[in-house]
DNA sequence: TTGAGTTTGTCGGCTAAAAGACTATTTCCG
DNA sequence: CGGAAATAGTCTTTTAGCCGACAAACTCAA
């Protein structure tokens, strides 16, 4: 028999291997947490410094940059690890917005989970490894940034995102749209003016559909 | 007494407060070499997986895209690491071309190094956050180049590499150029001719000088 | 159901900077 | 030294896509 909890730490990749023991440990520094669409997580004052991994639901990343414009960072769902991933303190300009009906997440101060890594080397070694993933990551979204087109950049988001969907049986991925124009424009770097009229010379191609909730790509576009 | 292959560990932030039974070990899976200009270090091959610290000189990363051109992604400096920081392999399109007159590094396989770190889990630690360093080193530059126009860039660039040299007393920092205005531009993700009139406007405006050996840029305008 | 707020659609002007073409200068090496 | 290769300088042309302005469509709460 088994909590919850334990599930949830079990459940996710960088924990997968460990002892009902050591999860016990990790238990005591973790802290879970529900909350609803269009909730805030800030990184700044009591979250300063902690390490958060998603358990249900979908979020992005924004930042505020010194003119005070809003940037969408990144868009997370079930799994990812985000907050101060790099154990380091700061990240005062950036914060979590929840996407999706209801989210659960648990995090753990960054200076809990360095103690527990020093007696468990495996998940150091796992952790490493992880944040290295989302080095590349990170690299090759930027490079898509600089050496694309806008065009391809929304193809390539589009892409993304389908990865992790099933195909209907008549060709197209849906996608639950949660997104605006302008978040779009704003992860792949662009305006809303340009992603709108992408979008629509997309469909008269015929490659998506697309309503307020909902997107349908054409795979063999892919 | 100690080797000079030691002294070169025991100076990197990395391994600083290792002991000598502990600098023994890694040293039997580091390996050290010294290149002259223009030589280059491909990450394939014998050197997949592996990891280097630069000791000595200073080299740039170059990547080939799949349009086969040359992207210089960044300049390192003594002490930065280099090559499958992410522990893991592949990286075959990318290699390290030497700039200065020689330069000296150490490398370790990944999975050697791996090892070493779930015995001594204070240098996994370090690790991650030399990482994450890393991390945001990247996310930086790559909000500069989207969010600055090329002047800014190449300024922030030249702020960049004027950090760690000495102000003449006539108040201008003294750059040694291993650079073309090509490299520049790959750099700040430009083009050669952009980069060449920039320059060449900043040294109308008083603002820097500079030969094909030196660059010397006015401190107080960064 | 209504009207305020938010998100999408469309257009044309505008500009930074890329791209191309050619020349001038420097470097390198036999 | 001399001549080829590499690098830098300066034009002009072209263009992707940003930006403002405004209208249409949708959403939601009172």
């Amino acid at each position: 028999m088994y909590s919850s909890q334990y599930w949830y730490l079990q459940n996710h990749s960088l924990f997968k291997h460990l002892n009902s023991n050591d999860l016990n440990e990790i238990c005591l520094i973790a802290a879970y947490k529900t909350v609803r669409k269009g909730d805030i997580i800030f990184f700044s004052e009591e979250n300063n410094g902690r390490v958060f991994t998603l358990k249900k639901g979908s979020l992005k990343i924004v930042r505020i940059d010194v003119e005070g414009n809003e940037i969408v960072k990144d868009i997370l769902k079930v799994g990812d690890l985000f907050g101060s991933l790099d154990l380091l303190e700061s990240n005062e300009d950036e914060y979590a917005i929840v996407l999706s009906d209801t989210a659960t997440f648990c995090s753990f101060k960054a200076a809990d989970f360095e103690k527990f890594i020093e007696n468990k080397p495996e998940v150091a070694v796992k952790y490493t490894k992880w944040i290295g993933f989302w080095f590349k990551r990170l690299e090759n979204r930027y490079s898509n940034i600089m050496f694309k087109d806008v065009k391809t950049r929304l193809l390539n988001f589009l892409k993304d995102i389908a990865k992790d969907h099933q195909t209907d049986p008549d060709g197209y991925v849906s996608l639950p749209n949660y997104l605006t124009h302008q978040d779009i424009a704003s992860l792949i770097c662009s305006t809303r003016q340009t992603v709108t009229s992408l979008l629509n010379s997309l469909k008269s191609e015929g490659i998506i559909t697309y309503s307020r909730k909902e997107i349908k790509v054409k795979i063999s576009v892919l």
